[in-house]
DNA sequence: CATAAAAGTTACCAGTAGTAAGTAAGCCTG
DNA sequence: CAGGCTTACTTACTACTGGTAACTTTTATG
């Protein structure tokens, strides 16, 4: 929404803020939607209408914005993907819909997907990493109830959290670039993984 | 091997390529170890003992720079673990062997290892993916050949095949950030993970 | 009413990917 | 063996980007 108007310098008529955060990070989404991941900071203050340092101002640099939208990603992915499972019992038909669930909601956001997990040089490694964290440690801490449910032992909850997040990413950059693939199937297969291991079903 | 001495421009003495490209892409390697992932171009040429258009001529540009290396990262990961489980048929004992080979390999090519995961903007998901597809592609080979001996249907191997390679890559990163955690544990869980399932082992 | 604080913009700097132009050495033909 | 073409470099530049300092205008306050 990028009102034409050049504003003057100075505080603005009304001593209000001329936008807040949210704004800022709402045309960031637009922008990287429209020129894909490497968006510039410059191309999101115009978007937002408002200049550079205000985005600084607001969100601060490269790194704290892709956090900043990692973090708004992650919420969105788990409320998408919670009702899929909302209070059932873990079995294969509910991780099925799981996976089905995260692959079409990674499908909706797709640009800001691979932003936020194709990282920009630097600490990206470690905002990746938290990015993961804030999908596993829900899970984790489902994993390990369950486990603990089932008489086993829930030490495996968090390394088994990480696996599973780093499955569900490959294979959702995987899927997105292969737009003939079936949902459908790929979310059976692997969930299929997931639930059997590789030797397969249970006789 | 960075010889002060400034060469002048013009042919080289003697006629002969001053550095070929695995020169250019052994000190791009040396770079990325010393200043992390975000070296600069310039900081690669300055290393090799050139400047920047022979980086340019010899691989090309940042996401080529990349491209290569990561060639050479994964050549050098399937080395590592193809031995791990050489011949030997398949069972969580050698899948153990093969995360820990896995592990083992990235933490000692760690910075290299975060730069070809990590990326850098732009068209990086797509050789993100490409990274990935080279360590696929056998082991679906590997995946369909095990599956159809075992009265399974191989379709499964390609996707499979990128949840696991997703699944290494995400607890790699993982691991190498938390060096109290021991190498053998992880290992022995994933594999835990990666061979009976969620629903753990058969009774 | 003068002065400080707030909330912006303008203008700049440093660094970086990528390229065009220039230059020295080797090679090839008459 | 001299002049021109080719090769293989360096120098010098452009365009752009992340980040920041300095400036400008409005509002609030004693």
């Amino acid at each position: 929404m990028s009102s034409a108007a050049p504003r003057r310098p100075g505080r603005p008529i009304g001593g209000q803020l001329v936008v807040d955060r949210d704004h800022v990070l709402d045309a960031a989404e637009r922008v990287i939607k429209r020129d894909g991941p490497g968006a510039s900071l410059e191309s999101v203050a115009v978007e937002a209408g408002v200049t550079k340092p205000i985005v600084y101002d607001r969100v601060g640099g490269r790194a704290e914005l892709a956090d900043a939208l990692a973090e708004r990603l992650s919420d969105r992915m788990l409320e998408a993907t919670e009702d899929a499972i909302a209070g059932e019992t873990l079995n294969q038909a509910s991780l099925s819909r799981l996976v089905r669930a995260n692959l079409l909601a990674v499908a909706e956001h797709r640009e800001l997907f691979l932003y936020v997990t194709g990282g920009n040089t630097e600490q990206t490694a470690i905002g990746r990493l938290s990015l993961a964290e804030r999908s596993t440690t829900p899970l984790a801490k489902t994993l390990a109830f369950w486990r603990k449910s089932q008489g086993h032992d829930p030490k495996v909850a968090e390394a088994w959290s990480f696996g599973i997040v780093g499955m569900l990413q490959m294979i959702s950059v995987w899927w997105i670039t292969q737009p003939e693939r079936a949902v459908d199937e790929v979310a059976s297969q692997i969930s299929d993984l997931m639930w059997n291991g590789l030797q397969g079903p249970r006789k």
